[in-house]
RNA sequence: GGGUGCUUAGCUCAGUUGGUUCAGAGCGUUGCCCUUACAAGGCAAAGGUCGAAGGUUCGACUCCUUCAGCACCCACCA
């Protein structure tokens, strides 16, 4: 075996161990009874994704549960895939057709989607490639699109269904239209930014007065659309006027004037203009009064011909400002103020939303909702952090209409077909829907042109990515899946629908024993749903493609390593806080990579030395000749699986980096490996060194296993180097278990008391300058409790952890001339060295550490003269506080005595 | 208008059931070291009293109230 390099190369290793594991299988589930499943789904990143800071998060923490509960035994199944991303996807392909001069209409329908299609093949599938470099152990065979054959039919069954209970209708509604897409949108799909505009008082002359009714407005534009005026029925000021009738400027229409309570007198001047087919209120007004829809919008936010010819054809916000000059022009321009209010815009092109109204499709949601709500009540959905439970529980218990359809030509198309007597009917197919119709099979039917929400086949990820609508045994073993990972700004778009949609579709579908669901915790879709942070740059900004501030993960995997972002962003992702990234943090993996392989390397190197070529057996750890090190180090590893578990378990995923960080880095890195050295370089027999070394490795094993779930590759890497396993992988190894009985809380204050020493001498060493080469003599005078401690075995420890020529055990009475001292759980330490000392800078850390204990002894003894304290808290704090007390308070003297001897 | 989260060392942030050797980490800074795993390293040091004001409690960074600042979500008044 070739000598490891001084510096972890991970350039080297990845795309080795990632083919490696693909090739034999290893991320492969498949269903197994003997076995608990734990199954995740991805959240399908669109196909016109590229890898971003967002996924490595997202899919780094999936990764972590996945190969953590796959090392404990479990089936554990990750599911992958990609979401066909209606809008986003046909815009790219839309430019791409404006770059030859051509625009989807020229090329028709079929064609488009062809090009769709052909696009899809060639760059669709970039996101799932860059999920391998970053080490997803996604079992691939399982990918799936949301197109597929397979979750189509899903997506038409669903809808089929959905139509047939009545619960999907069809309906001339006002939506939120995007006039550069040419689509409905759903409300989800609006985002409101607080705009600086202008509020225009305009007067409308009463009919037959010479009076004007004035109101206000933030859309002049849309007056052209005007039926009405309203004011509130209470509002003593136009009561009169109720009735009565107003002509619109301009163009002249008669408007009568409404009651409507909807109308808030303290506003403006407490008219409104209503415009039905522009304002979602006015809609809802215009419904109630039996107003007139006046639409005079293309669908391209252009005026039509239902407006005066002057204004035709001309861009809604040209004419907005041609309206306001005519108008002024004309002397109806009351006044204009500045005004702050809220803009939709399309959460795609961030085109302003016009109110719109047209045909479209929408599900009733209030049904499906209603077990949705419960089963998160219940707790058989539980959110981490839990605060999104309430976020999610407003949603559902205001949930309005679901609109699905979309004046788009990349989707599922609408399963509905119209008969020519313009009858129609959702069906699986044509013939069915004649069947529906009592149409002959002759009869010419037209399929509806829009397309469905993206979302209408995301929210049927968990089970049609299984095979439902059929029946398999893949649905009925993985499915409800465990854990979601995905980012709260999805909770509504996607995770409440899931929950909805597994709830009335899964019912009554086999379960793994085979009968029928019914119990609410076998129809969710998970268990649990972890929200990740957002990622931020380093200034809180969101990464953004126009910001330029999002970092190219595969840069960084290139420059860092994967395992180096991956730990670094789990460790920087505390549950529910943001996160501010920028790629110099994963100089912290990276280091840490670097750390654990040059543990690694030390290991090989004594291995080898010692050893020679031969073939350690890890299997079982060695327990002859343990010492005190090995004792602690065995305690510490037992105490690091249960707290990295704990973490794991409650989601707390930093908290799991760090309990691996510091059990690697500083347990058994900063200490334990020292320790090692001494028995490696001291006496021992070479049977005893051959067992030292091997029982380091076993730990050293145990922590791989441990890192792996975080750094598949350098753990993989070493695995292979340090323990000869053909052919096998750290991926299948067995995660390690709590071992209570190496639980030593004995084995960890002896050896806490020796590092206080060490750390005490070292101390010293720093504060005086001693220069490391120098060894220098130390008088312990240990505490009867520690005297063997110290007599015995640990005085080799000292030796070389704290560079020691000699250490002598002192007599009660002896008291060193000219020293530097310091106390330790009473054990008393001197370092005489004449010359060595700065006595000045030796006095004032002296006069420090005393000032140190006085102020913890006062505070001690405020507690106990405090007869409520005394009385009231629990024995035990008050005991401890006793122990302290007496402790500071011998460590004191002590100090004190040695301080007046150095000033002697 | 309603809601949520945040405010802890120079910077970025941890701190899960209230008990001062738990006020921590990483980075940065300072000093000494290329000590035969690691300078992407080792050893040590300096820096915070935990946004403000009250309250509960024997005791609060940790619970409650109010306030201030920051961020976000939902609804939306023309």
């Amino acid at each position: 075996m070739t000598e490891l390099p001084k510096t972890y190369s991970p350039k080297d290793v990845e795309d080795k161990w990632y083919s490696f594991w693909e090739s034999r299988g290893l991320f492969r589930a498949t269903v197994n009874k003997n076995k608990t499943p734990y199954t995740i789904v991805i959240p399908p990143p669109n196909i016109t994704g590229i890898l971003t800071m967002g996924h490595v998060l997202n899919n780094t923490i999936q990764d972590i549960f996945i190969r953590w509960k796959r090392m404990q035994g479990y089936e554990a199944c990750w599911i992958p895939g990609t979401d066909h991303a209606g809008i986003a996807t046909q815009n790219v392909v839309e430019k791409s057709l404006a770059q030859e001069g051509l625009n989807r209409h020229q090329l028709g329908r079929e064609k488009f989607l062809e090009r769709v299609w052909e696009w899809k093949r060639e760059y669709g599938g970039t996101i799932i490639k860059q999920l391998r470099k970053l080490g997803a152990s996604c079992d691939w065979e399982r990918e799936r699109f949301t197109m597929d054959e397979g979750l189509s039919n899903a997506v038409k069954e669903v809808f089929v269904r959905l139509f047939d209970k009545g619960l999907i209708y069809r309906g001339k509604y006002i939506v939120n239209w995007c006039t550069f897409h040419h689509t409905a949108l759903s409300d989800d799909e609006v985002e409101h930014t607080e705009t600086q505009g202008h509020l225009w008082h305009i007067k409308y002359p009463l009919e037959g007065s010479k009076e004007f009714a004035v109101v206000a407005t933030t859309r002049p534009e849309t007056m052209l659309g005007d039926a009405a005026i309203a004011v509130n029925p209470k509002d003593e000021r136009y009561k009169k006027l109720i009735g009565k009738h107003a002509i619109l400027p301009i163009v002249g229409r008669k408007l009568p004037i409404i009651a409507d309570e909807y109308v808030d007198s303290t506003f403006g001047t407490g008219m409104v203009k209503v415009t039905p087919a522009h304002d979602q209120n006015d809609f809802l007004m215009g419904q109630r009064h039996n107003l007139p829809q006046i639409n005079i919008f293309n669908e391209d936010g252009t005026l039509n011909e239902s407006v005066p010819k002057q204004y035709e054809g001309m861009d809604r916000f040209d004419c907005r400002k041609q309206i306001i000059k005519d108008l002024e022009a004309q002397g109806y321009l009351l006044k204009t103020e500045p005004h702050t209010y809220n803009v939709g815009r399309c959460y795609r092109c961030n085109t302003i939303i016009e109110p719109y109204i047209s045909d479209q499709w929408f599900v009733k949601m209030k049904p499906l909702a209603i077990p949705a709500l419960r089963v998160v009540h219940e707790g058989h959905v539980r959110f981490h952090p839990e605060r999104w439970t309430k976020v999610y529980e407003h949603w559902m218990a205001n949930i309005r209409d679901w609109c699905i359809s979309r004046q788009l030509w990349w989707g599922h198309r609408i399963p509905v077909y119209y008969a020519p007597d313009g009858t129609y009917t959702a069906a699986r197919n044509e013939d069915e829907a004649r069947k529906k119709l009592g149409l002959d099979a002759n009869t010419p039917l037209r399929q509806d042109d829009d397309v469905l929400d993206t979302w209408f086949s995301s929210w049927l990820w968990p089970f049609s990515t299984l095979g439902w609508p059929e029946d398999t045994q893949d649905l009925r073993y993985f499915n409800p899946t465990d854990t979601l990972v995905t980012g709260p700004d999805i909770i509504f778009f996607w995770v409440a629908r899931m929950v909805m949609a597994n709830m009335e579709f899964m019912k009554g579908m086999p379960n793994a024993q085979g009968k029928p669901r019914t119990k609410n915790e076998e129809l969710v879709p998970f268990r649990d749903v972890y929200f990740t942070s957002i990622i931020r740059d380093a200034q809180g900004r969101k990464m953004s493609k126009s910001l330029g501030n999002s970092p190219d993960p595969l840069d960084v995997i290139n420059e860092y390593g994967a395992d180096a972002l991956r730990f670094t962003v789990a460790y920087l992702s505390p549950l529910g806080q943001d996160v501010l990234f920028s790629v110099e943090k994963c100089e912290l993996g990276r280091n840490f990579a670097n750390k654990i392989w040059n543990a690694g390397r030390f290991l090989l190197m004594n291995k080898t030395e010692i050893c020679g070529g031969d073939h350690l057996a890890l299997e079982k750890l060695p327990t002859d000749h343990l010492d005190l090190a090995d004792k602690w180090i065995l305690s510490r590893l037992n105490h690091a699986v249960r707290d990295f578990n704990d973490a794991l378990n409650n989601f707390h995923i930093n908290e799991s980096t760090k309990v691996l960080y510091d059990f690697v880095w500083h347990d058994f890195c900063d200490w334990y490996v020292e320790l090692v050295k001494t028995r490696l370089y001291g006496d021992e027999s070479h049977e005893v060194k051959r067992i030292v070394i091997q029982r380091a490795l076993w730990i050293f094993d145990r922590a791989l296993r441990m890192l792996h779930p975080h750094m598949p590759f350098v753990t993989e890497e070493l695995w292979q180097h340090l323990t000869e396993r053909n052919g096998q992988s750290i991926m299948r190894a067995t995660f390690p278990t709590v071992e209570e009985q190496w639980i030593d809380e004995k084995a960890e204050s002896e050896m806490a008391f020796v590092q206080n020493v060490i750390n005490a001498v070292r101390t010293i060493r720093g504060e005086n300058n001693i220069p490391p080469a120098t060894e220098i003599r130390v008088h312990v005078r240990p505490t009867a409790e520690h005297r063997e401690l110290i007599f015995d075995a640990y005085g080799k420890y000292l030796k070389k952890l704290a560079r020691v020529g000699s250490i002598d055990i002192i007599s009660p009475t002896w008291v060193p001339k000219l020293a530097a001292s310091a106390v330790v759980d009473g054990a008393e330490i001197f370092i005489p060295l004449e010359g060595l000392i700065d006595i000045s800078a030796e006095r004032t850390r002296l006069e420090k550490e005393i000032a140190r204990l006085q102020q913890l002894l006062e505070s001690i003894a405020k507690k106990l003269s405090n007869p409520q304290f005394v009385e009231r808290a629990p024995k035990e704090v008050v005991q401890k506080e006793r122990e302290k007390q007496v402790n500071f308070q011998t460590s004191l003297e002590k100090l004190k005595k040695n301080l007046e001897q150095l000033a002697a």
